[in-house]
DNA sequence: CAGGTATATAACGCTAGGAGTATATATATG
DNA sequence: CATATATATACTCCTAGCGTTATATACCTG
């Protein structure tokens, strides 16, 4: 698999990814909540780790997957050209809000 | 095809709708600067036409292509959960310098 | 060590979809 | 109208990659 994008644009490594952006999981625990067969959940983890999607660690005779979403970067690089044809009617009210109220804004974020 | 992620993972569409993203073209444009075969260019932009992300009017004997990037927002809003995963150290280091920058508001009040 | 469980890998059949070639359609121009 | 140009479509071939089945590997427990 070349790209990021080629990798994203599979349904069940889009799943696996949704999955464990709320906690790491095990294969099995995969292969239950999103019903899939365990060598499928397999060999998307790998393509998803050798592309540096995910990352495992060892846990007894499972495997715990967590996410590592450094690739997911470059999607959302790709995608910063673009975001001006859905931003740019709200670009002057965005830049009022944000001088009003960037510093509380970035406050509540953190918590 | 189905999904966004799956148009946009397809190198030469990705490269027509960064092309579009300066300014419209006509197919031939595309095919010169692209240096792809028209055939092949045609049938790209009928599928990123019929999937919303071009829209195409009618100049002559040609057709100008312009971006349409709402389908792009789809991909945009299904990252938007993984951000957290390389923003969290940026948002730390704005929570300590909004903690800063708060005392020395306190002490000088500039407005 | 035997048996069980968790995960990885191999082999294979199948299908989607990309590239290329040929052709159809529309418009412009002489 | 004849011809050239711009674009779309049909068709065929070919390969990447998915899912499945079967099996290998690793670890755990009695």
């Amino acid at each position: 698999m070349e790209s990021v994008f080629g990798i994203v644009a599979e349904p069940s490594r889009r799943a696996i990814l949704s999955l464990l952006a709320t906690s790491e999981r095990s294969v099995s625990e995969i292969e239950d909540e999103l019903r899939m067969s365990q060598p499928s959940v397999s060999k998307h983890l790998r393509v998803l780790r050798e592309a540096g999607f995910v990352e495992a660690r060892v846990d007894g005779q499972r495997r715990l997957y967590q996410i590592r979403a450094e690739p997911l970067k470059e999607v959302d690089a790709w995608l910063a050209p673009f975001r001006q044809f859905w931003t740019e009617r709200v670009d002057a009210l965005e830049a009022h809000l944000n001088r009003m109220d960037k510093r509380s804004r970035k406050r509540s974020r953190t918590g």
